[in-house]
DNA sequence: TTGTACGCGTTATCAC
DNA sequence: GTGATAACGCGTACAA
């Protein structure tokens, strides 16, 4: 019932509880033979060390925390496994926790791993988080934080990103090469600097092209399927539709592009369409969706690895912001038919 | 830097750190004054007790462990959410992490977690794991446990399924339904009891309709979208196609699919589609995907509910296994067109 | 080479 | 109503 504890085996060995200790932590003030006889009777027991006692007086776990707003959308899911693939190898274990997009869930998920005494933490913001003082104190009192996809400039500390402006402008500029003119812009939640950064690369492109646009030509959506239906629907009752839409990321495309289809519209025949953030269903869709693909696991591995070297250098450290590279995968649903 | 302790803040206040624990505790031997104080005063100086030193003492955490074999299928992720639903309610902290289908990453999940002193545990076993002695011992131990979706026979204790041999039957049913007679299963990994119950069901019902099959109707294939298209091929090349599959899941259905799409081949015209577990795709893909669909957020929730039980009266508690229903959505991908 | 004693941050059980 | 102290399980400086 009872875990067995060191004391348990040194009771059983006759001897006293640093020695056992010393066996487990090989440290040379232990005899060969001594050593080796305590770890096969401790294994015997199942015995191990106890890493939270361990934790409570090292103040530090070996353990590393990750706090992701959803795992609906496979983004984070392929993000959290680059990072597994290089704790593991260290040694390393990784508490995963989801904030929901919940500000409150994320700051008791934050304290959860605080309390966990984990070694850092890789985060990526909840949409309601407009308050970052909780990471700015981490922050000061040198807790190893790496932030990514959604960041918040106000926290200085390493980062890994994609370059969200150039993505997003390169994609608007196939648009516009295929010689679409009306072009509108499903935005995502305001205030998130990915949303703001997917923006201006559109905007920036348009201006570049001379292609006018106005207030209208932009519409905040949301990163979800359901986001992207609603927004389509309405711009399909108010009969204003672009000839090409270039969406936040793949499910708003996905929804819209449900709605028109819904609506007997084709694509990229009435509306072309554009996504971001290429997930698996971008090619399997009827038609194929054209996307901006991010190095998911990379941007994993990334930030776990930026992570380990704060941990590492704990002091002495330099805050990195790492911009890693992307490519655009057309497909048929962005077009210019003939 | 540091973490501020009780100590500190009974220094602060001039008195023992007794009192400061009875203030945080609402032990009502203590003045309302004095307590209102304390925590006023505590608040300030940024303190809170220290979870990890407290469950050292109480041997629980307030935490519960969950562990996946993967996050890329939406399945788990989905059922991961109902999880959270319940245990949020309760106060408690969701801890998960994923053991990429490898045994020895889940035995050291488990770990991870039994050392953070989770309360209990909700577990799907990894395509694998066979030896479930671990989880045995401890079950033994009274320590709480549920299983869903991927579980083991030989275990005894709370289990959440789904009726795979049912709802296999019921899915071929439909095709044999729809006039099919030359019927495959891309059938899941070996030795998975899933497995087993969905291809079970399969044979049963070819059987009821006395449609003949034999061993090689039923093609091991695995979960991804990868599987479905190594099999799907082998298929075609072998020009050994049916009229009409029965996939083991969602992904491997569309990775046949796509296979098939890109051999010029029509669906349903040219060979029916199946699926199982559906997943958001299903719905999206061209032609919409035909599927079982599983209640996953309900399976969590269940899951969740079992183990806070399990929790609460540990001890006099007896294994349940609930079982839940789906449903079959017909979509194109499997009608008989005329 | 080994044992003793203290501390990590709490709470519970005593005294007072 | 409040304070001192022992425990929870471990590592380690210090003494032996």
């Amino acid at each position: 019932m009872k875990h067995v504890t060191i004391k348990d085996v040194a009771k059983k060995l006759n001897c006293s509880v640093s020695t056992i200790s010393r066996a487990f932590n090989d440290k040379y003030d232990i005899r060969k033979e001594t050593r080796d006889h305590i770890l096969s009777i401790a294994k015997e027991m199942g015995y191990s060390p106890n890493p939270m006692a361990k934790s409570l007086l090292k103040q530090c776990s070996n353990q590393i925390g990750v706090v992701v707003p959803e795992f609906i959308n496979a983004f984070f899911p392929e993000v959290i496994i680059g990072i597994q693939e290089v704790f593991i190898k260290k040694g390393y274990q990784v508490l995963i926790m989801q904030s929901n997009e919940s500000h409150i869930t994320e700051l008791e998920n934050i304290k959860t791993l605080e309390n966990n005494m984990v070694d850092g933490m890789i985060i990526s913001l909840s949409l309601e988080t407009k308050n970052v003082d909780y990471y700015k104190d981490l922050i000061k009192q040198g807790f190893p934080l790496v932030f990514f996809n959604r960041v918040s400039n106000e926290l200085e500390t390493s980062k890994v990103l994609f370059d969200d402006y150039k993505w997003a402008f390169f994609a608007t500029e196939h648009l516009i090469y295929q010689g679409y003119k009306k072009i509108f812009h499903l935005g995502g939640p305001a205030g998130l600097v990915i949303s703001q950064n997917r923006k201006n690369g559109f905007i920036d492109a348009l201006r570049k092209h001379k292609i006018s646009f106005d207030e209208s030509s932009i519409i905040e959506t949301g990163f979800m399927i359901s986001d992207g239906e609603r927004v389509m629907e309405k711009l399909i009752v108010e009969n204003n539709l672009p000839e090409a839409i270039f969406a936040v990321n793949d499910p708003s495309a996905i929804g819209a592009m449900k709605m028109l289809k819904k609506h007997g519209y084709k694509i990229p025949e009435d509306v072309a369409l554009l996504g971001f953030t290429e997930s698996k269903l971008a090619e399997l869709i009827d038609p194929p969706l054209t996307s901006v693909a991010q190095p998911t696991k990379e941007i994993g591995r990334t930030a776990a690895k930026l992570l380990l070297e704060q941990i590492e250098t704990k002091g002495i450290f330099v805050p990195q912001t790492v911009i890693l590279n992307g490519r655009l995968n057309v497909r048929e649903s962005s077009m210019k038919l003939k």
